[in-house]
DNA sequence: CTCGTTCTACTACAACTGTAGTACGACACC
DNA sequence: GGTGTCGTACTACAGTTGTAGTAGAACGAG
């Protein structure tokens, strides 16, 4: 996995939530992405399948057949999408700039100054507690 | 103009970059901002005419005629963009987590430690440089 | 062997996006 | 006044996304 980091991946909100659901558990049956987001969207098991065939046909996730059952696995990290759709955002939104969108997490109050501080000191002993 | 907080703004690359043209130079004719994007992008006149068109059926742009020109002028402001997609980004990649994602510029070196600490004074002035 | 169940694959369709051609109206220049 | 030019509006079309129905294959129960 950590595939194509040549490719972009920008996915959509529906797509990263399924997405999510094959990051969190690994490999999956349909059937078992088709129940989370039923549960948490209310959307229809062959919705969902219809879903993970185009993903698949994207190359962001593989699948495995066993019997008649068809299993997907992510074949691109979170940390991958993460990587593509924020420097995306940063490019067409913030020049590029990213101490421009910290500045605007502030000021929208999505984070704290004083967060900031316990961020540097963290990260800057190495620690990687994200994700 | 700063208008609709309410409605969600989430533009592509391509629309983003038209309105930048919107933002930067105010209300522009469709030969103005078709200029700016054929250089910066190679894309036809008609393209930027139907793009601006459809915005404007979005609502984001508003349109002035005088004569036979149409003139557009942003009606969203780039901080509403900025605050849509930034928070439509947190929630689906980040669980809605700021520091997850500074934690993240920081990890994919997009930002150094050190500025964060800039950032955190200045912001904590109250300035607010960005834009 | 037959029937119901299950799961996938195929088909469908509307909306939106990127891309652009064409046509038509108005204006300026001869 | 005719004609080329400019600029807008309309039309077109392929690709993607969200959404889902339907059909068909295979499996298990009788």
């Amino acid at each position: 996995m950590t595939a194509r980091p040549d490719d972009d991946v920008v996915l959509s909100d529906l797509q990263i939530a399924l997405m999510r659901v094959l990051w969190a558990r690994g490999e999956c049956s349909t059937a078992d992405v088709a129940e989370v987001l039923a549960r948490e969207r209310g959307i229809k098991h062959t919705t969902v399948a219809t879903m993970l065939t185009r993903l698949e046909k994207r190359g962001v996730v593989s699948l495995r057949r066993d019997a008649r059952q068809v299993y997907y696995t992510a074949s691109v990290s979170e940390s991958d999408v993460r990587r593509s759709m924020v420097s995306e955002l940063l490019g067409s939104l913030f020049g590029g700039d990213a101490r421009a969108l910290v500045s605007h997490l502030v000021d929208e109050a999505e984070i704290a100054p004083g967060d900031l501080d316990k961020l540097r000191k963290r990260l800057a002993r190495g620690e990687r507690d994200h994700d």
